[in-house]
RNA sequence: GGACAGGUGGCAGAGUGGCUGAAUGCGCCGGUCUUGAAAACCGGAGAGGGGGCAACUCCUCCGUGGGUUCGAAUCCCACCCUGUCCGCCA
């Protein structure tokens, strides 16, 4: 959620934030609403306090022994105006806080303006494709074929979009996951936190998935407990509420969960094998940082998800994501796209980004500056690090040999027995 | 799921209708003392919002939401959560 106090100090450059976004905002209808709140809050604030003066008073009066019939009457009359102008305050306050939960974050004046995905700026790529002479199998071909994946049966239980893993299918998806996790925790002092994958809806609204995104979310209506599409709604909202002290930033958490989403309108292109699924495996990086380094942040947390690539010596670009294509809370993000020679695709396997203040006001999370003083919101950014299906994917198509077999990166073998190879 | 107990400031813990936004203790910050530290002593210190250039001032907040009252941390109702015991269970 944006600053109510901060557009109203500058509309113009929040209306400006707005359209690089392809989104037109009636500022002037937003501020004559945060003034009509205003002042009706001055209002019933300065008969508020009448009451308060006249209470003591009567107290007083009645204490000696007076007559306070009268005054009880007036006193009565102005509470219940007060009371009835706090009420349409707080509706009034309601209507603005429910538009303001429906705009994006403005992005970072550094984000390339552009409407759509076209405009996303490549900054990097690592690596290459693999060059043996063989046609390069689709991973649907490549891992059925190993008896690792199993669409149909996946579909069978719980509908498209959902796949079940065999032998050492499963086991290469949690030698990834382990390998991240104790990358991030060994070598980058990471916290890893295991969380609850169903949550309340405050804690959906304090990420920015609701109420814009419920469409996209799976909901238990008899608890109203939503399952969660990323470890980042969980994480983040870890210390909703509260003040940390500054020394105590950044706080760096990493969590592998599942991950389910619901991809309404997303059927059709693209969601063969398991590109796109309702559920997967993810490793997430969050961080509740200090709100003077974020970009510095961000460059550092996309770092971390890139060295795990080069790890695993996947071929992969970053893109800088132009001001059309920046996710809703985000205010700026970097996606990497790993290569995947079985389809010839980019596949997102990690979307890092910076959410300056705007999750942080949603969730209350501040921190105490350590020479005292005010609390202020701090910054929370997070990036994937990695999703499973799409590193699963790109290495299986990517090690794949002229015999059927797919060879295991170094750095996993030791997360797998020491086994060298799948198939064969 | 049933019974009982309880939810107050960073923590512990008073407070059961009126200068109580909240005693007291611990912790924290500043100062005095000390070569330095500790101890002791003095002082400071919750959050959000409105108004004012400012000194300052006003409103709200004692789990959440309603209600009673001139006045609620204190009384009433509902809900949530925690603890203990019982039941059930991976």
């Amino acid at each position: 959620m944006i600053d109510i106090a901060a557009l109203r100090a500058d509309p113009a450059s929040f209306e400006d934030a707005w359209n690089k976004r392809g989104l037109s905002v009636d500022v002037t209808a937003l501020l004559a609403l945060d003034e009509e709140v205003r002042h009706l809050k001055a209002e019933s604030e300065s008969l508020r306090n009448q009451v308060n003066v006249a209470s003591r008073e009567i107290g007083e009066v009645a204490r000696s022994g007076g007559d306070v019939a009268a005054a009880k009457q007036r006193v009565r009359e102005i509470g219940d105006r007060a009371k009835e102008l706090a009420r349409s305050c707080t509706e009034q306050e309601e209507v603005l806080t429910n538009q303001l939960l429906e705009l994006p974050n403005p992005c970072l004046a550094t984000v390339p303006a552009g409407a759509d995905a076209s405009a996303n700026a490549v900054v990097a790529t690592w690596g290459e494709p693999p060059r043996l002479d063989i046609v390069y199998k689709p991973h649907w071909d490549l891992a059925t074929d190993l008896g690792i994946l199993d669409l149909e049966r996946g579909a069978k239980l719980s509908g498209s979009g959902f796949v079940v893993l065999r032998g050492d299918g499963p086991r290469l998806v949690r030698a990834l996951l382990t390998f991240f996790l104790d990358h991030l925790t060994r070598q980058h002092g990471y916290t890893e936190v295991m969380v609850p994958h169903l949550v309340q809806p405050s804690v959906m609204r304090g990420t920015g998935q609701l109420p814009k995104f419920q469409a996209e979310l799976y909901h238990c209506e008899r608890d109203d407990l939503y399952l969660i599409p990323t470890a980042e709604v969980p994480v983040t909202n870890l210390h909703a509420g509260e003040i940390l002290s500054e020394a105590d930033l950044p706080r760096r958490y990493c969590a592998y969960t599942p991950c389910f989403r619901r991809e309404a309108g997303a059927a059709g292109v693209g969601t063969r094998g398991m590109t796109r699924v309702h559920q997967f495996d993810k490793v997430e990086m969050v961080w509740l940082a200090h709100p003077d380094r974020t970009e510095q942040d961000l460059a550092a947390l996309r770092g971390h998800a890139e060295e795990m690539l080069q790890a695993l010596g996947l071929h992969y670009r970053v893109l800088d994501l132009c001001t059309g294509d920046t996710g809703f809370s985000a205010a700026h993000t970097y996606d990497l796209e790993v290569w995947s020679p079985g389809t010839g695709q980019w596949l997102e396997v990690s979307s890092c980004s910076t959410f300056t203040d705007f999750q942080a006001r949603r969730a209350g999370i501040r921190y105490r500056p350590a020479g005292g003083g005010k609390p202020r919101l701090i910054h929370t950014l997070n990036g994937s690090g990695l999703a499973i299906p799409r590193c699963f994917i790109s290495l299986l198509e990517t090690y794949q040999q002229a015999d059927g077999r797919v060879i295991i990166p170094e750095v996993l073998r030791p997360y797998m027995g020491g086994q060298e190879s799948i198939g064969g």
